[in-house]
This record gives structure tokens, sequence and C-alpha cells, in this order.
DNA sequence: CAGGATCCTGACAGATACTG
DNA sequence: CAGTATCTGTCAGGATCCTG
């Protein structure tokens, strides 16, 4: 039963087994505090780089944002492109698959704006 | 900044204070782990019971359940209605405000489904 | 600069039993 | 039937300090 979604998503199964029905699949996969809102911005400003997110995102800590980008990039919703410089440079962009994720996120921002001023 | 969000999401102020942007708040309304699948069967079923409810989500507790259903009607995406019988009896239906998000529901269970057999 | 390593805490969540 | 009450555990998320 999640057989295909395990093969696609194989860091899935530490995080949830069974979903009754793919809302609860979707929600695990953007449903975090932060994930949806950090792979909008990925998508927005593409190439992103790691500071450039924090300072969007002034509220995330350092491990979240780290440990949130890491679960993205092995979902396989974000690619994360390393320069071997010093100092460090990295920079993230989303994959197809974070791409297909766009109209959703853009619509949970619509919703969003119309309570907010 | 806030206001109006706390204005119509009176709740909300026990939950999250301040949203960076639309996307954190709409997930603080419908992101946690059971509410959006919870609003997706009431709106889908309605107007559905308690006990149908549970059926429906069987992993769901009892406690959650419970608490999630008044959460969903504090932010008034929901309607509660109780007929004063014994044994008593429930119905729960979607509000307008509940409705206008049955849209990113349905964009949810879509983009979900292609993940799952 | 882009993180990793630790330690910590409260909110979320589950199990079970009870009730008007 | 439709919930509470209680007790317990887990874990997301935060603070802080360290490093190639």
């Amino acid at each position: 039963m999640n057989d295909k979604a395990l093969e696609v998503f194989p860091n899935l199964k530490n995080r949830q087994k069974d979903f009754i029905c793919s809302i609860g699949f979707t929600m695990t996969v953007i449903g975090s505090k932060w994930r949806a809102i950090m792979l909008w911005h990925i998508i927005k400003n593409q190439p992103i780089r790691y500071g450039e997110l924090k300072k969007i995102i002034p509220k995330i800590s350092h491990k979240v944002l780290s440990s949130e980008l890491k679960l993205l990039e092995e979902d396989g919703l974000i690619y994360r492109k390393a320069y071997p410089t010093i100092p460090p440079k990295v920079e993230y962009i989303p994959t197809e698959r974070g791409l297909s994720l766009e109209n959703i996120l853009a619509e949970l921002c619509k919703w969003g704006k119309e309570y907010m001023s």
C-alpha cells in the first residue's frame, strides 16, 4: 500500500508508516512547521544560499533549518549544490518534484493572506 | 500585522503568535497531523457524526479527535450541532470558511495520490 | 559561511478507563 | 453515543557552543 511511496520517499519510513489517506501522506512531506515555508522561498528565490534563507526566515534556528533542509533533500524536493571553496558556498534549488508542489504552496499562501493585513 | 488574523481566529493566540508569511499562518490552521484529514472527511461526508469520523480515521485517538474537533470549531472551520437526546447525537458540518479550504485539501489529496498505489 | 554536536523543554500524541 | 480524565511517552523544535 505504501510501498511505492517508500520507494520514492525512502526516508519516510523513519517518520510515519501507514497513511490512511493521501492527505496524510502529503502533510507528512510538507506539513511541518517550517518545511512548506522553506520550500516556498527556495522556489521563489532559486538558487538560494543557506544564509539568505536564514535571513528570510529569521525565526528558524540553525539546527532546524539545516535538519529540515536535509529532509527536503532526502525527499527529493530540493537539490543541494555545494561549492568546495573557502569559505564554503551552498546553493539550494528545487527539483522537479519540489516544483510540483508550487501550486499548492501558492494556494496556501493565498488563503492565508486573506486573514492577514 | 496579525491583528486581523487574531480577530477572525481568536484561539490562534494560544498557538503561535507571529507569522512571517501567510503560508505559516495557513499551516498553523490546517497543518497538524490530523486536522487537514478531518476537515476533508467532514466536507466530503457532511453531516458526519463523531463515531463515523472515528471509523473513517481509525488511527486517531478519542482524545485527539475531540480536541482537534474543538480547535476546528474555534477556528470557525466547522460547526457542531448537538441534539439533546439520549443517547446523544452530534453532527459536524463545515462552515463557509471551512469550505473555502476544499480546493487546497483536494490538491493535497491529489498530490499525495500520485505517490501511493 | 554553512553547518554539526549537545542538551533541553513543552506541546503533541497515545492508551486506558470512566461518564452523562 | 460522544465524549472527559488521567497518566505517560515521544519528538519537534529551540538555545548554545563548536568547527572545517
